[in-house]
RNA sequence: GGGUCUGUAGCUCAGCGGUAGAGCAGUGGCCUUUUAAGCCAUUGGUCGAGGGUUCGAAUCCCUCCGGACCCA
């Protein structure tokens, strides 16, 4: 037997004996919380009678009295028992507690001989009994030894992550928050939040390979969203003039630092507004999540060895994406205008930035918006570290966005990027059904010629654009990344709960 | 996919060729204002898995299986 198995097994013993002496702990449905831990210590009243309840995370037996502190997850306060004023039953309880067991106290504040504001407890009742030793670390003035620090544990056992890190948890909740953030501020612009199907017969609005799946009622292939744009837009199409979504959506790639299989989007989309108005609302909707969920706008965020503070009430940079390519690549703007002599300016072979070790090989590019999107990621992203929207790319690789009237090789479309990294993609939406059509042609040939992640042809939304869209600007704008961003994260698992992970061992021969 | 680490008790880690260790947690005892409580005693391990080298392997070598970080 494993020493956690009789670890269970004793603790089992524990409870049937609580269970004897009349305190069963699952027995109890509720318990009045007069105030959280933190209000309880910060409105501190010497004798006021409270109610409080949580997690033992510290306890002390002397003998006849004990000390223990209580956790509600995000503070703690302590109580104080005496055997004398519990009873020999109630005490025999106390004595029965572990680590991690929840329980309701009432009792009077009062103050320690060392100085401590704690609860004199008058009665208790065990509200759940931990059949498992929890990672709870011991703490002393902020600094916390033995937690729990393996990361996969962490990942996979979240409660346990929550429950005894600070800084996870602080994260986690964080993440939650600015997602809240972003609602509010879209609700307060008047825009409506829609929901729309996640499982659908063509997977469109981005460059992403799908999840597949199967519907048993009408025995077809149908496959998981890898964005919200389309059916947004036919939306618009009905006359919505301004509707959000936070959705879940599925792209079946790599999974990375970056990257999880399932992650949440948040796409917006105004009627008779363009990509500037959409930038407005990305400088805006950043400036209101950042005073609502930190409390100011400025931020100081993790780059490098040290920190950038970056002010989200300050306008973003506004760059003209092939200006910047020509800057950081030496080569001149005109001879980026073609695939031909872009190819040749930049030399046969591996072209590297030297800085970064980023690499690019101009001559694999098929088309010229590849290779200029490609000399963005390698040259320029690294260099936007304070808020920038990098202004107008190339044709072939926005199949959604409006031509720019002043030369159609290029889009209406922006992205915006903090600290290197994309945080969000807009344009003024094509809402010519003829130029659409040509565009999703275009792709269906891509796909032919091997592309996996060209854009299909979607019928039932050109005929919404058919039966007339008005003038649109919409956004995406990956809440992970954003939740990231603001928290300082340096891998999407830490601002998701529930990270998806590779099956443990045993889990894949079970299914076997 | 490439590189650098890494896997030892429930947790945090040490041991790096010679009988498997510590602290915490647990268990028993003492203690009615402790707080990383203290004191005494004590339980607990296929050292990730398999193979090899060796008189002898947690330790060295190989192959797997996990994990972390950096790079593509």
């Amino acid at each position: 037997m494993s020493t956690e198995e009789s670890i269970r097994d004793i603790r089992l013993g524990k409870l049937a004996r609580m269970r004897e002496l009349g305190y069963d702990p699952y027995r109890v449905e509720k318990w009045k919380l007069t105030d959280s831990a933190d209000a309880l210590l910060e409105q501190f009243e010497d004798g006021r009678e409270v109610s409080f309840a949580g997690r033992i995370v510290s306890y002390r037996d002397m003998g006849k009295a004990g000390f223990a502190h209580m956790s509600d997850g995000d503070g703690k306060i302590q109580g104080y028992f005496r055997k004398d004023e519990l009873g020999d039953d109630l005490y025999e309880v106390y004595k029965l507690l572990d680590l991690g067991d929840h329980i309701g106290i009432e009792g009077k504040l009062f103050v320690t001989k060392t100085g401590e504001q704690s609860i004199h407890v008058s009665s208790f009742h065990p509200l759940s009994k931990a059949l498992h030793p929890l990672p709870l670390g011991k703490e002393k003035d902020g600094h916390v030894f033995y937690g729990l620090q393996d990361v996969e544990t962490k990942l996979r056992h979240r409660h346990l992550d929550l429950m005894s890190s600070k800084e996870g948890r602080a994260k986690l909740l964080n993440r939650a928050r600015i997602v809240s953030a972003v609602r509010a501020y879209f609700d307060g612009q008047g825009y409506l939040e829609v929901e729309t199907p996640v499982l659908q017969m063509e997977a469109g609005g981005a460059a992403a390979r799908p999840f597949m799946t199967h519907l048993n009622a009408y025995d077809v292939e149908v496959k998981l969203r890898i964005s919200l744009e389309l059916y947004l837009k036919r939306i618009i199409c009905g006359d919505v003039p301004k509707v959000y979504e936070v959705g879940r959506v599925f792209r079946n790639e790599g999974v990375s630092y970056k990257h999880n299989p399932d992650f949440t989007l948040l796409e917006f989309y105004e009627a008779y507004a363009n990509l500037e108005d959409m930038m407005d609302h990305v400088e805006n909707c950043f400036k209101y999540v950042a005073l609502a969920v930190f409390g100011g706008t400025k931020v100081d965020l993790p780059h490098q060895d040290g920190y950038v503070t970056v002010d989200f009430a300050e306008p973003w940079a506004r760059i003209d994406m092939l200006d910047e390519i020509s800057k950081h690549t030496g080569v001149p703007r005109e001879q980026l205008l073609d695939l031909k002599t872009a190819v040749e300016a930049l030399g046969d072979g591996v072209r590297v930035n030297a800085v970064t070790g980023k690499k690019v090989i101009p001559s694999d590019e098929r088309n010229l918006g590849g290779l200029l999107e490609k000399l963005l990621e390698v040259y320029v992203e690294p260099t936007l570290i304070l808020p920038s929207f990098i202004v107008g790319y190339p044709l072939e690789t926005s199949p959604l966005a409006k031509k720019d009237p002043n030369d159609p090789r290029f889009t209406r479309r922006f992205e915006g990027y903090v600290l290197g990294s994309e945080v969000c993609n807009s344009f003024s939406e094509i809402n010519d059904p003829i130029d659409q059509r040509e565009r999703f042609e275009f792709q269906v040939g891509e796909a032919e010629a091997g592309d996996e992640e060209a854009h299909p042809m979607d019928e039932e939304f050109l005929y919404a654009l058919e039966c007339g869209m008005p003038p649109t600007g919409g956004c995406g704008i990956g809440l992970d990344r954003m939740a990231m961003l603001l928290t300082g994260s340096n891998t999407i698992r830490e601002c998701l709960m529930f990270p998806f992970m590779r099956p443990e061992k045993d889990q894949k021969e079970d299914e076997n």
